[in-house]
RNA sequence: GGGUACUUAGCUCAGUUGGUUUAGAGCGCUUGGUUUACACCCAAGAGGUCAGGGGUUCGAAUCCCUUAGUACCCACCA
């Protein structure tokens, strides 16, 4: 066979992609001889493109769960994307309007219509990506939130929990966004901190010639004000609780009220209180039976309350209002002030606290069982510091607001059939609710176009809460054999952002709708940040596409170094570095696979001492490793068990077991000892398959005839290992780099034998002898020793022992090596070979050729120069030195490393 | 403002209920090397008062107090 001298990533990536999904080999099917082990994606929001997160925490999925098919489960990863409802929304109005059409000028229908085309156009690419890094999925599963079978399961629970008394319908300050007009929930507004300004403003005192001041951030909402109010025990004010005061502009007039909310020491100390556009005033007006009034429309402009005002915006009303209040004499004084703003997540509209009509899902009664079962550990929560965040969330869980004003989404299932929007019915279906309206009003002649359905949409995550059970229909057919198999699901993996906008309420209707744990095990991701720490994010352009970070190291590197450095739980801070160390992990693996196969095998050759000794070393090591691994797994400390493997591989496998193993040059190795080398490869191969599926699977096909594809290899069970046999061998590797250290001290080369003296041990050691063979053996193998046992002849040399085995090397062995002089020590040196070489040459094309070496050549040693003129000034700036020189360095390493190469080059021209 | 964490080598992090750890790993760094798998490499090596201070203990990176800094979550003051 003939094996490339270099791993093709995307070539092999393709082909055995490809041959995964033509044998069905991500399938899973009810099989009640199996355990089922079931993974439920995240799903993505289905306009998403795939960004470094998605790959962290689908890589992890994907590890898992080829892990369980390994240990011999069923497993099943359900695939799937979400239809987000405001993000898409915004997505396809914006698409609509460059396609000049105005989403107010279409119907309901029309709209929707797009959405779908859009959906069906650009939607679910993220799917493809998720693919290409690898991921098992069934895809034959895949589910979309808006899928019919989906969509009945939301209507379902939305009519079940309102026939349960969940479900009501109230007014609620909300979060308003103008831009997007609609309602945004508690997660979905960010707080920022801005500099705004603090207006005091006089209110005259009816019937005195008096006034008092109130401190506001928002001086336009005055037009709103329904009263003032001081703190109770205030001696400045206490006089004039109980009268009344004008609002300037408006010149309404509203009561002066007390009430203890107020603190005293904030700004002047009186409070002007506008139930309609804050919460504290809503509580206030809702305590002194205020007046509510509401002054702005839907967009963000100021209604028929804002008098001359109307239409105009809120901020640039601010302005005015400010102009006029001051022209009138109102204003006292303007001050700079920090303060919080809400802004929107999806459009960054700064929010308007709003009263509206909502739909709200009473969360105190449901989130009951979810809370216990986290807390009593019946579903584990990796990391375990998210519990109290979690706890915390639970204990003081507040009413879900589950409608929004859009048009994307699953419509509410409820139909108004009379003038009073009181008078409405819930139900399935238009005939049904006709039904039901029928009955309730006692009007039999009620007709369907009568029946209006309420317009709003439900919140996103009132689907995907029930995501678990829906994608296997359980919400439909509570008793269906897919539900019962594969629910509740193993592990969810996904990021601690989405903690109490998802995995909460899982939990939560995990509990309410099939009185089971949704899933058993929560795994939390870190956020991506690139290496400065920052959060990846597309203005920053700090987010590394990862469809080329793929072609540039293949999937296998990838997966690799995003898994190399994410501990659970903890942020990790990204850089293509690790996937540089993921790729050279295959690169090492690949050329630890062209080794073996290059051995010429020879059926009649018995195995030399070192081969048995290092092989039988090897098995235990292996299954050493094996526990710990498996260990970590349960722990899900996937980067430890990943860095175990690492270097199992590369320390303990290439550089160990295969050095003393191999064959010298053109020799063959005896056949039992290849095929028990095979035989560790092979096991490595189903160990790293989770991590680096590709490479596994390449190599594997190649290690043996008719070799399976490794997705249902057998997982290697770790045996009694003896630690006898480690330690010693743990002698052994002190010994060699003991000898290594003496060679490389004392000048000597590599591959000249050492003359070495082993004094026998004085001691009585029952196994020395077995010992000393082994020892022997592997130590002769590895560092070209002429050993000799007995006493040396002279005590000029150097003693290296471990506890009681003792080496003598006389010093005689030494000899200076000789430095090879690559092409020349100096710049002339160099540039003088290179013109010599050029007038040897004839063709035109290798003294260009020449002349461009020649070229790169000067210009990388005079960067050289400039960067250590740099780094001896060090005149650097005061912070972080340190680090700054040591990036220097290293670039000044790697120059000299291009110039290394260069010279290569040249000689080998 | 309330809460929860965190601070260990140049960087990213391990360090399990105080006791085999002389505080570890990977990367990076330094030095040497072409040895017929691999320079995407091999080998050897240098790096740490465990944020500062105090305490408990025979013994502290680990427990307590304190100071400083960082991150996240919750609430939001007109």
């Amino acid at each position: 066979m003939n094996i490339p001298s270099k791993f093709d990533a995307s070539k092999f990536e393709k082909k055995w992609y490809q041959y995964y999904l033509d044998h069905h080999l991500f399938d899973s099917d009810v099989d009640e001889n199996k355990k089922a082990y079931t993974i439920v994606i995240p799903p993505p929001n289905v306009t998403g493109a795939l960004h470094m997160g998605h790959m962290l925490n689908n890589t992890l999925q994907d590890i898992l769960i080829r892990r369980a098919r390994l240990l011999g489960y069923n497993a099943c990863w359900v695939p799937g994307t979400d239809h987000a409802s405001i993000a898409t929304e915004a997505k396809v109005v914006q698409w609509l309007e460059d396609k000049g059409i105005k989403k107010s000028s279409l119907t309901r229908e029309e709209f929707v219509d797009y959405a779908w085309q859009w959906t069906k156009k650009y939607g679910g690419q993220i799917l493809n990506q998720l693919q290409k890094i690898g991921c098992s999925c069934d895809w034959r599963r895949t589910k979309f939130t808006l899928d019919e079978s989906m969509s009945e399961s939301v209507i379902d629970v939305f009519i079940d929990l309102y026939n349960k008394g969940f479900i009501y319908k109230g007014y609620r300050m909300v979060h308003w966004d103008p831009q997007a007009q609609t309602t945004l929930s508690d997660e979905e507004v960010n707080h920022q901190e801005i500099n705004g300004k603090l207006y005091y403003v006089n209110y005259a005192i009816k019937d005195t010639l008096g006034h008092l001041t109130i401190a506001t951030t928002r001086p336009e909402t005055i037009l709103g004000d329904t009263a003032i109010c001081v703190h109770p025990e205030d001696q400045r004010y206490i006089s004039l609780i109980g009268k009344t005061a004008i609002v300037p502009i408006a010149k309404r007039e509203i009561p002066i009220i007390s009430d203890a909310y107020v603190d005293k020491a904030f700004g002047t100390g009186c409070l002007k209180v506008t139930p309609a556009h804050d919460s504290n005033d809503k509580e206030l007006g809702e305590k002194h039976q205020l007046e509510f009034i509401d002054i702005f429309n839907s967009d963000g402009t100021l209604n028929e309350f804002g008098l001359h005002y109307k239409d105009q915006d809120r901020f640039v009303v601010r302005k005015k209002i400010v102009e006029e209040l001051s022209t009138l004499g109102h204003l006292h004084k303007v001050e700079n002030y920090k303060t919080n703003v809400g802004k929107s997540e999806r459009t960054n509209a700064i929010i308007e606290p709003r009263l509206s009509e909502q739909w709200f899902l009473k969360m105190e009664e449901l989130a009951k069982p979810a809370l216990k079962a986290v807390v009593n550990n019946e579903i584990k929560l990796y990391p375990k510091k998210f519990l109290n965040t979690y706890k915390h969330w639970m204990e003081n869980i507040k009413d879900w607001n589950i409608s929004r004003q859009l048009w994307w989404g699953h419509q509410i299932p409820v139909y108004y059939y009379g003038k009073n929007k009181k008078d409405y019915v819930v139900a399935k279906t238009k005939e049904k609710a006709l039904e039901k309206a029928r009955a309730i009003s006692q009007n039999p002649d009620l007709k369907i176009t009568d029946l209006v359905q309420d317009p709003d949409v439900l919140d996103t995550w009132f689907s995907s809460w029930l995501w678990p059970i829906s994608v296997f229909d359980g919400i439909r057919h509570p008793n269906n054999s897919e539900i019962n198999y594969y629910y509740p699901t193993k592990d969810l993996v996904t990021g601690p952002d989405i903690l109490f906008f998802w995995v909460a309420r899982m939990i939560v209707s995990g509990y309410e709708f099939r009185n089971e744990k949704p899933f058993q095990n929560i795994f939390l991701t870190g956020l991506v940040r690139d290496h400065l720490g920052r959060k990846m994010a597309k203005q920053l352009g700090n987010s590394p596409d990862p469809i080329e970070l793929i072609q540039t190291y293949g999937a296998d590197g990838v997966r690799v170094g995003l898994m190399l450095s994410t501990s659970a739980g903890n942020d990790l801070l990204f850089d293509t570095k690790l996937c540089q160390q993921g790729k050279n992990f295959a690169n090492k693996i690949w050329n630890a696979f062209r080794l073996i196969k290059s051995w010429p095998i020879d059926s009649e050759l018995s195995p030399r001492d070192a081969q048995i000794q290092g092989l039988k070393w090897f098995d235990h090591r292996l299954s050493q490793a094996i526990e710990t691994i498996d260990q970590l797994f349960n722990r899900y400390r996937i980067s430890d068990a990943l860095m175990c493997l690492y270097k199992l591989v590369w320390e303990d496998f290439c550089s160990w077991l295969l050095e003393i193993v191999k064959p010298t040059y053109g020799q063959s190795i005896s056949i039992n000892v290849y095929d028990q080398v095979i035989e560790d490869f092979e096991k490595l191969m189903v160990l790293l398959h989770p991590f680096m599926p590709f490479i596994t699977d390449e190599i594997n096909d190649h290690l043996k005839e008719n070799a399976k594809p490794l997705i249902h290899a057998k997982w290697p069970k770790s045996h009694q290992h003896n630690s006898e046999i480690l330690e010693l061998f743990g002698f052994i590797k002190q010994l060699v780099t003991g000898f290594r250290h003496f060679r490389k001290q004392n000048q000597l080369p590599f591959v000249k034998p050492l003359k070495v003296y082993q004094i026998q041990p004085s001691f009585d050691e029952k196994k020395s002898s077995d010992y000393l063979t082994f020892f022997n053996a592997c130590i002769e193998k590895m560092e070209h020793l002429n050993m000799i046992v007995g006493e040396p002849p002279t005590s000029q040399g150097k003693t290296i022992s471990i506890q009681t085995y003792r080496y003598f090397i006389p010093m005689e062995s030494k000899q200076k090596i000789s430095k090879k002089k690559l092409i020349g020590d100096s710049i002339e040196e160099v540039s003088q070979y290179l013109s010599d070489l050029k007038n040897q040459v004839s063709s035109e094309k290798d003294k260009t050729q020449l002349e461009k070496m020649s070229h790169e050549f000067l210009r990388l040693n005079h960067f050289l120069a400039s960067l250590n003129k740099k780094l001896n000034n060090q005149n650097f700036i005061n912070k972080a030195p340190g680090q700054i020189i040591q990036k220097e360095k290293s670039k000044a390493a790697d120059t000299k490393i291009k110039i290394q190469q260069l010279i290569q080059d040249i000689r080998n021209f």
